[in-house]
RNA sequence: UGGCCUAUGGUGUAACUGGCAACACGUCUGGUUUUGGUCCAGAAGAGUCUAGGUUCGAGCCCUAGUAGGCCAACCA
């Protein structure tokens, strides 16, 4: 059997037409450029994704480039971050490179370029170029120095590597056409000189290419074939051909740069600027901080690689702009938990239970099955107690029905143990309740309807479990011009809580990832010692009950009582394809437009009078319409004659069977 | 007084390149269940930004609008 056709994003369509157009399989090349001044974060998995899942599915090279030009920002702390995150999610890159690499090679081509009068070095301002640059509705103006001859450009350009000039005083840039309608085509940048430490290259250089004059040509060192970027990189499309134009040797092969749409996702930010505000500020604890965006925070919160990767193939890939919901990262961390995290107990916010029938000094280790989805996770032992922890929230004096946990008179089983009753409260001063006292029956076989988690208080560990809501309260924090992301922060993001769990996490260790039973998935986080658990929520379960909760304000969405579609709007919408439906469906439609044509007035159907003549579904959508309204007493006028008469000569049988009939 | 890109249920992506608008998330029912989880069955929700045009037939092609995004760093 041929398999299904998985439907191919633009950017497989066009590796695809390549191909077809001749392109050797074997000159698929992709690349992986990041800068190394930041942390990647989820909307860098998606890139990474993209270019890195080509290369697994067409087995070819990725490679791994540091795009590091700009020593004031760059560091090796983030070189290594990077690679660990990469390696972390799972893809092989082909070769570690970095555009440093190529600084020679970029400074021969550029001597190339003066020599052939393509670049001049200006001694401008960086006022007074950004003066002339013009704006993206008016043109630019030649620069003073744009004439330079050739030999004084070369000698200005030697002068500037070897130093003699600060910063600011000579730039080179390309000789293009300052009235492009292209910003990025008015005599680009080039170089500039940079008296700083490179992390590679140490002090080796003064001058740094910039982006443009790097990126292209780096690619085309590398033979890249596809250079995938996002959207925001499409106006400098044209400065990359521009400058691979003045390099590319014809029987080679020529890297093409394409953009997609990068994520975003809902209630966060992801630009490294702003991400690097929230770690010196100290909003956040790092860059790993379990509520950042950034894949390491997603790691240590307890995402899984498979997780994430699901993730951004869900997405898609597409050319517009979109907000992902959260709820879609959260199904994915929640369906691969699902099936591999060992299940245990463990009570957050506890309240003693004491089963009065059962004896004092007894424990009895009970069998707890660890994954009921997965039956080689076999079983463990938890002990039960006369006295045991459960959630505040499991036990109400009286509730309605629609509360199937434990109330006064009710019962509930325990998970892996016994069905109790709850029989008293013991409150303290404030009428907070204190104890609940229940008794318990050895038969466990009865139907009950709600189940509760529980630990044995005197076996249970103290831990700590820090729960974490999203870091803004908005839903775009960084998209209001009026307003900075920082006002939307949420206070609360962040809450420690003092938990009882079950003995058997006394060995877990850093990085195991739990189901909680009824309240979430929780791994151990990085902080975790011998004699202090820590666990990260890294989501809840998806919970039913939380959206039935809230019995009073009942808020609905305004939208959903939206007003009915006016009659008339869905008959011309249901004529507009009559003529091309097969005939059992015609009819079931013929049928709709008679019944919605009691609600239609005179007014609704004149102007659809004139519709143009070769709209015969909507004129024959008009001809059922009037048929019911004049055996509703509808006044035959002069326009419905008109209308009625010129349909019977129609050339469309349809409509001059409909016309006859009245 | 510009150029480029984009427009399909609440969200994201499809629609074999012109043939009854599909999938996932979310929402809502019902069933199973020692997790109000999972799983299973089902439902609602768009008529494809607007107006013209081409065509037997348009979400797909053409024209003009409208709306949103990007472009004026010696950042990438």
């Amino acid at each position: 059997m041929s398999e299904e056709r998985k439907s191919l994003n633009f950017i497989e369509q066009i590796i695809e037409e390549d191909l077809a157009n001749g392109m050797s399989r074997d000159d698929l090349h992709f690349r992986f450029p990041p800068e190394p001044n930041g942390y990647l974060h989820i909307g860098h998995t998606k890139a990474i994704g993209i270019s890195f899942g080509l290369g697994e599915y067409y087995n070819a090279p990725v490679n791994l480039r540091f795009d590091d030009t700009n020593p004031a920002k760059e560091e090796q702390e983030y070189v290594d971050a990077i690679k660990r995150d990469i390696a972390w999610l799972g893809y092989q890159w082909d070769k570690v490179l970095f555009s440093s690499d190529y600084f020679q090679q970029l400074y021969d081509w550029a001597i190339m370029l003066i020599e052939e009068g393509k670049a001049y070095v200006d001694s401008q301002s960086s006022e007074a170029m950004a003066e002339q640059k013009g704006t993206p509705t008016e043109p630019g103006v030649d620069s003073p120095y744009r004439n330079r001859s050739v030999k004084e450009n070369l000698e200005l350009f030697q002068r500037m590597k070897d130093g003699e000039f600060d910063e600011g005083e000579h730039i080179l840039r390309a000789k293009i056409d300052m009235q492009h309608t292209n910003m990025l085509m008015r005599d680009p940048i080039m170089y500039r000189v940079v008296k700083k430490e490179h992390h590679r290259t140490g002090d080796n250089w003064c001058i740094y290419p910039m982006y443009d004059w790097t990126h292209g040509e780096s690619d085309y060192i590398e033979q890249i074939s596809h250079s995938l970027c996002s959207l925001e990189f499409k106006p400098h499309r044209e400065l990359y051909d521009w400058f691979l134009d003045q390099v590319v040797d014809p029987d080679k092969l020529r890297p093409k740069q394409r953009e997609f749409a990068r994520l975003n996702l809902s209630y966060t930010i992801m630009s490294k600027r702003k991400l690097l505000k929230l770690v010196e500020d100290g909003i956040v604890s790092g860059w790993d901080d379990p509520r950042m965006p950034t894949i390491s925070g997603l790691r240590r919160r307890g995402y899984t690689p498979t997780a994430l990767r699901k993730f951004v193939e869900t997405v898609g890939v597409a050319k517009r702009d979109n907000v992902i919901d959260v709820s879609l990262l959260e199904f994915c961390i929640r369906e691969d938990l699902n099936k591999t995290a060992p299940r245990v107990m463990a009570v957050l916010n506890p309240v003693k239970l004491v089963i009065t029938n059962y004896p004092e000094d007894k424990v009895e280790w009970m069998d707890a099955e660890n994954n009921q989805e997965d039956e080689s996770a076999g079983y463990r032992k938890v002990p039960f107690s006369r006295e045991l922890y459960i959630e505040k929230e499991d036990f109400k004096e009286e509730a309605s029905n629609k509360f199937f946990r434990l109330k006064l008179g009710g019962e509930v089983r325990l998970k892996n143990a016994y069905i109790i009753k709850a029989e008293d409260v013991v409150k303290d001063d404030n009428g907070e309740v204190k104890e609940i006292h229940c008794t318990y029956s050895e038969d466990t076989s009865k139907k009950v309807k709600g189940t509760l988690h529980w630990v044995s208080t005197a076996h249970a560990i103290k831990a700590e479990v820090r729960e974490y809501d999203r870091l803004f309260k908005d839903e775009a924090p960084d998209s209001h011009q009026d307003k900075d992301f920082m006002e939307f922060l949420n206070p609360d993001s962040l809450k420690t809580i003092e938990a009882f769990v079950e003995p058997s996490l006394k060995e877990a260790k850093i990085g195991d990832r739990y189901q909680f039973q009824r309240l979430g998935y929780f791994n151990v986080d990085d902080d975790s010692t011998s004699e202090k658990l820590v666990f990260n929520k890294t989501v809840g379960l998806r919970d039913t009950w939380a959206k039935i909760k809230p019995q009073q304000p009942k808020n609905q969405k305004p939208q959903n009582n939206q007003p009915k579609r006016k009659a008339i709007d869905i008959i011309k919408q249901l004529g507009k394809k009559y003529t091309n439906l097969p005939e059992e469906k015609r009819l079931k439609v013929r049928a709709e437009i008679l019944e919605l044509a009691k609600d239609v007035t005179y007014d609704d159907i004149e102007p659809l009078f004139n519709t143009a003549v070769k709209k015969a579904g909507t004129r024959i959508a008009v001809t059922l319409v009037l048929n019911v309204m004049l055996n509703n007493g509808l006044d035959r006028n002069q326009s419905v004659l008109d209308f009625l008469s010129k349909a019977k000569e129609d050339k469309n049988d349809l409509l001059v069977a409909e016309a006859s009939l009245i």
